[in-house]
Parts: C-alpha cells; sequence; structure tokens
DNA sequence: CACCTTATGTGTGGCGTCGAACATAACGGC
DNA sequence: GCCGTTATGTTCGACGCCACACATAAGGTG
C-alpha cells in the first residue's frame, strides 16, 4: 500500500465532519497535490477521475456557455469536496472546477471515493449534507449574480476567500476575478480601485491585502452572510 | 389505511422512474390536491412538513432577498418532486417554492417519505440523480439570470412550461412571471408584446398560448436546450 | 540595460434594465 | 349598467455594465 500523505487529523473540514472509521477508509488513498492557480480539476461533460478535498486555496464551480462566457456559480474550498457529481451517483457534470487561488489539497480516485461512499451510510450523511449547502450556496449566487452590483459582488467574493484561506493574503487577478465574476476586466478595475481608495484592500499585480473587514460586510451584499450562516447551520460553526 | 389518490402507473415521470416496490411502498401514503396559483408548498427557513408530487402544473424554486426582491432559480414540474432538503437529510431550507402554474399533485407526509426512502436504496439512487439534474439546473440558472436578456429568458421559460405542462396553453400573467424571473413588470408586458407581435404567442389577461415553438426556441438563450438535455440524460428522454 | 509579457488604469458610446408614473382595457359583482 | 379590481400597454430619465480601444506600469528575461 502506498503511504498516505493526510494527517491524522485532516485539515479539511468536511473530511473532519466524518466519522473516524470513515475517515480511516479514506486515508490510504488521499495524496496531496499542489491545486495550481487555473488549474481544471474536472472539466464539463467530461469523465470525473478523482475528487479533491481542499485543504487550502479557492476552487470556482463554473458555468461556461457556447459562447465562452463564464460565471461562476459557487465556490468550494476546506470546507468542502471537489467532486460532487459523485455522490449524486454521477460520473460527470455540466459545469467545470477550476482553481481560483492556488494552495493543496488531497486527492482520491473517484472509483475509490464511490466504493467507500457506497459502504458506509455515515459517510454518505455528511457528503448528503454538504451537497445541500453548496447547493443553497448556488441557489444564492444564481440570484446574486442577477440583483447586486459588480463592487457588491467584489466584495462577497474577497471575504468568502479569506474564510477560505484563513488568511488575509492571497493571490488573485483582477484578470481571473473578471472571469469568474462574468464581467469585463475593466469593471473589476474600477471597483478594485474604489475598495483600495476606501482603505478596505490593498493590491499589486495579483496579490491581494484585505485590510478592513468590517468594511467590506458594509459594501457586500446580503449573499455573503447569508451563505456563511447557512454553511455553518449544515457544518457545523 | 387511507385509501391511496395516486394511479396504478404513475403521472409523475420520477414516480415512475421508481422501482415497483418503491412506489407501492409511497402509495398508500399519497393524496392528490390541487396546486394553486401562488400557493407555497414550503416556505424558507420553515420546517417541511409535506414532499409533494407534481402531476400537472409547475413549481418555482425561489431564491428571496432581504429587501423581498425575488428570482426564480429553479423550476419543478411532473419530472420531480418539491422537497429536495429531505433527500439531503435537511428538514427545512433558505429558498422557497411557489406554484406559478396551477395544476395538480399528490402530497405525502415528509415523516413518511424520509423513512421510505431510508430503507430503499434504490429510491435513493433515483431521488438523487434528479437531485442533480435540479442542481444542474440551478447552476444554468445563475449564469443565465447573468448573461441572458429578459426576452430570451421569457422564451426560456415559456418552453421549459410548456413541457411541464403538456400543452400549449397554461395560466399566466405578466405580473407573476415578471416577479419569478425578477424583473419588473413593464419589461415583462414589452418582451411579451414583442413575441405576440412575432406571432410566436397569444396571451390574453392571464392567460398564455404558444404558437410557434420554434420560433421561441430560436429567439431562447441556449439554456432550455441544456437544461432540458440535462434532464433526458439523468432522467431519460 | 532593453525588451517582452503580464497586470492595471482610463475613456467613449451604446444598450438594457431600473424605478416610477400614468393610461388603457378586461372581467366580476352588484 | 356601474364600479372596483385586476391585467396590460407605454412613457421618461437614470444608472450599470458592455464592448472596445488605448495608456500606463510592474515584473521577468536576455
Amino acid at each position: 500500500m502506498t503511504s498516505p500523505d493526510a494527517d491524522t487529523l485532516p485539515v479539511n473540514r468536511l473530511l473532519a465532519l466524518l466519522a473516524a472509521r470513515d475517515y480511516e477508509a479514506l486515508r490510504p488513498h488521499l495524496h496531496r497535490q499542489p491545486l495550481e492557480y487555473r488549474e481544471s480539476l474536472y472539466a464539463a461533460g467530461e469523465r470525473i477521475e478523482f475528487v479533491f478535498f481542499i485543504e487550502t486555496g479557492v476552487g470556482s464551480l463554473v458555468n461556461t456557455m457556447k459562447n465562452g462566457q463564464a460565471a461562476e456559480v459557487g465556490t468550494i474550498g476546506n470546507e468542502g469536496v471537489v467532486g460532487l457529481p459523485l455522490v449524486f451517483g454521477d460520473d460527470r457534470a455540466p459545469t467545470s472546477v477550476y482553481i481560483q487561488v492556488p494552495g493543496e489539497g488531497l486527492r482520491i480516485k473517484a472509483s475509490l471515493f464511490k466504493r467507500a461512499l457506497a459502504r458506509s451510510p455515515t459517510m454518505q450523511v455528511v457528503m448528503l449534507r454538504y451537497a445541500h449547502a453548496l447547493f443553497n450556496q448556488v441557489a444564492q449566487s444564481a440570484a446574486c449574480n442577477h440583483f447586486h452590483s459588480l463592487e457588491q459582488r467584489c466584495c462577497r467574493w474577497l471575504l468568502m476567500t479569506r474564510d477560505r484561506m484563513d488568511s488575509d493574503k492571497f493571490l488573485l487577478t483582477q484578470e481571473f476575478l473578471a472571469m469568474m465574476l462574468g464581467v469585463q476586466r475593466p469593471g473589476v478595475s474600477i471597483a478594485a480601485g474604489g475598495l483600495q481608495r476606501a482603505g478596505l484592500i490593498t493590491y499589486k499585480r495579483g496579490a491581494v491585502a484585505i485590510l478592513d473587514i468590517d468594511g467590506l460586510m458594509k459594501r457586500s451584499c446580503e449573499c455573503y452572510a447569508v451563505s456563511k450562516k447557512e454553511f455553518d447551520r449544515l457544518l457545523g460553526g
């Protein structure tokens, strides 16, 4: 057997929610790997080969239109798992997941994950609870994308990312943020400039630092607080 | 035992997908009830008491903001079930479901549905497959709400409703459609007027008739075809 | 150092929807 | 028939973002 890369105490919050024996069943098959900027963890329409438990960094659940326009419909960090379609009993999805903020995660083969899940009703309970949390987040995003301004959504995104990074600094270009928010890059430039002038953040060539969390929350839409509360309810504060 | 209202051969497509013994387990507890215009089948944040298998009519999965703005993030018809949070092991959700086009459905107590589901892995498979289909629809809506014009989304909505009604005529006011699409009512008035002048639909005081399906598809965004294809893949054409 | 690549800032016209107000018209009840 | 209610049609200025173009600036590489 290969030597497992996962720690005895999991960093990933979803793994931490598993019963000890469920975690031990997965652990031999978990392999740590870096998650790199713009990397795809699975692509729309293609068979999902690996499941990822993110430890640091942030992945974006993205829906891409036929003309290439893309919009983020959900985010996944150290609270979750990339490969939810397998929990639904499917092996592919019409969405993709990209790494938006680089970090590290634990990888397991889809077949091994499916087998472990099928054998453990307690693991199913945890994974389904997370599925509901993400479902609700996507539903919130659907409304948020429609109603809220670019600046509000920028603030929301920065706050969500900070929570998942456990850090006030992380790597992120305006270009990529614009793609995720489904807007033009100059729009992000203007919004980010405003936030910087207001002393809420600073940034420089792909590196962002958050200075004033409360200020960001005031400028953010309610979706940040709603989504956070819902995750806490389902996955424990 | 009360006499069941459900037919031997189910009208609801999700019930039809169940194994015979799974359907028979539910059938004694299913009671037919009318689904009335604007009726709420469950409300955000409140305990879900009943699960509904829609036979005719259309329900909208709606996310409501604190200021009262509401947007539809998914629709449920005779292909699905209202009460998905129970499949996720939860008894409440931050979204609500309203009847947007009146019809009929079969109601079952949440506790009885949960018990039947827990006892039957084969029923779980079917319900999870539907959960994935709806998840993908919500993800599609999130991007659609952001990118596509009001007219495109009107066309999409009319086409989706037609599929679920198995009829080219149904009851629907512009006022309510505007609320679901998260736009102002005058916007729908203009869009609907354009579609009527183009000979694609007619309508009169809350009654819509679809005249030209192909024409509507041409004016619709791709999201109609994408969503339909995905449902067919997961639930069988 | 010069140079290329990448990241960010700024400007212009245009379109779509908002937000609000007002007008018309159909149906229902009495 | 009259009248209140409900449904639909139309207008207006305002604002946010699009689409596109171009300018500036900070890194990496030779």
